[in-house]
DNA sequence: ATAACATTCAATCATTTTATTGAACATCTT
DNA sequence: AAGATGTTCAATAAAATGATTGAATGTTAT
């Protein structure tokens, strides 16, 4: 029996509550939904709650929260407050997140093998190979997110086609090399969506298996 | 304007909310005192509770509700259930969330600034370069947690003085090799106590970074 | 100054969590 | 089979969280 166990008295709780302070802040689709648009830029309040869905006083409520809980950072530009991530350790959280998730929740293993992957017979390409091919010139790029997203940084040479215009451009894509859709994230849909769309096509297409974020936070270059 | 942001809708929603419930599981100070228990070793319910100060049904509850978020797996031995952590990956979860709190919030600073290292004017010793100093025979590794935990695993060579008794066994300890102590984790007080301690008595003793769960990990060796 | 705008704050209500209690269940011992 | 033990379940009360509303704040444009 570990008696003399829980004897350490105040610091170490406090320290626990306060890391507990920001599992809560993770604790919440809308707030992870926000996290992820926030992993590809800065954005403002109403921008952030029109993207996610929110009203913008509920939107300004959970930014809030996660800002006190550390997570995010926000400075005024105007009339705006644009909030962003505080910190790429953020990112890694929300990815370990994800990872337990995979591995241990049959509920997302689940959704993942049954939606994401049966979009996506292939395997998906990791950064690190997609740097490799687009070094050897073996690979045409391709960015759906909305073009806001893309302007704001994008992988080097990638096209931007948000989901909704890919099939009216098709003809401007190439069927000789093979074409890596990528998006927000791992979970982003818009990537399986163009993969599929592509691949009926005929088209030689692959995801990238995470999305710019990852790319950027991985010290690639991009534009 | 990303109008089409938030178009995606089942799928990706339903994941967010699958980790939005194991962000919610890590998010009480209790949980997360439960989850370092469980890093050392596989528990019952009734040593948890009672490590942690808590009642039997609460401690149920919590665990209950880690087990359904996927960071915990349980078992029957007998009349006793144990619980162990359901994966690694949930380690590298705490010790994410670990980091975002260090590195961003003002309060888990000064209490790490303040109470942790404030005990502790020496460098702490990373895991690595402790598996070298071994090697190497140039440190005499003392084990500062609670005796059952260290029956269960423990550093290869490692001497088990539990910090209650560590006063009384000074004897035992060489004053001319330096001393790493070490204990649950990276904010396990025993091991600030027990350096603080040593060098009171004018012992060499520094405090290994980390933890037994990170060692392991890790891929060191241990009994 | 005044108006318009973007955001936050405060108050409210519905919902969810937390801790406690005592009963119920499963397992072992005798 | 009966009792003891370890754990879960169900019910409850108190506390915290989430979403909505409308007012308040700080900024820019007129």
């Amino acid at each position: 029996m570990s008696s003399d166990s829980a004897t350490s008295p105040s610091p170490k709780s406090a320290l626990f509550a306060q890391f507990a302070e920001i599992a809560k802040a993770l604790g919440h689709a809308h707030r992870l939904t926000i996290l992820e648009l926030l992993a590809q830029r800065e954005r403002s309040v109403e921008d952030l709650a029109t993207a996610a869905r929110l009203s913008f006083a509920n939107a300004s409520q959970h930014l809030r929260l996660m800002r006190q809980a550390g997570l995010l950072l926000s400075r005024r530009d105007g009339k705006q407050i644009l909030y962003r991530l505080s910190d790429p350790a953020v990112l890694d959280l929300v990815a370990a997140l994800h990872r337990v998730g995979e591995r241990n929740v049959a509920e997302v293993r689940e959704i993942v093998g049954g939606y994401f992957r049966g979009r996506d017979a292939l395997e998906a390409v990791s950064h690190a190979e997609l740097a490799r091919r687009m070094r050897d010139g073996l690979v045409t790029v391709l960015d759906v997110r909305p073009e806001d997203e893309f302007d704001d940084g994008h992988l080097p040479q990638a096209i931007n086609m948000p989901l909704r215009k890919l099939e009216t451009k098709l003809r401007d894509l190439p069927k000789d090399r093979e074409i890596v859709a990528y998006c927000r994230g791992a979970y982003c849909v818009f990537s399986f969506e163009a993969v599929a769309l592509l691949r009926q096509h005929g088209f030689n297409a692959r995801r990238l298996e995470d999305g710019f974020p990852e790319w950027k936070a991985a010290g690639l270059p991009f534009v």
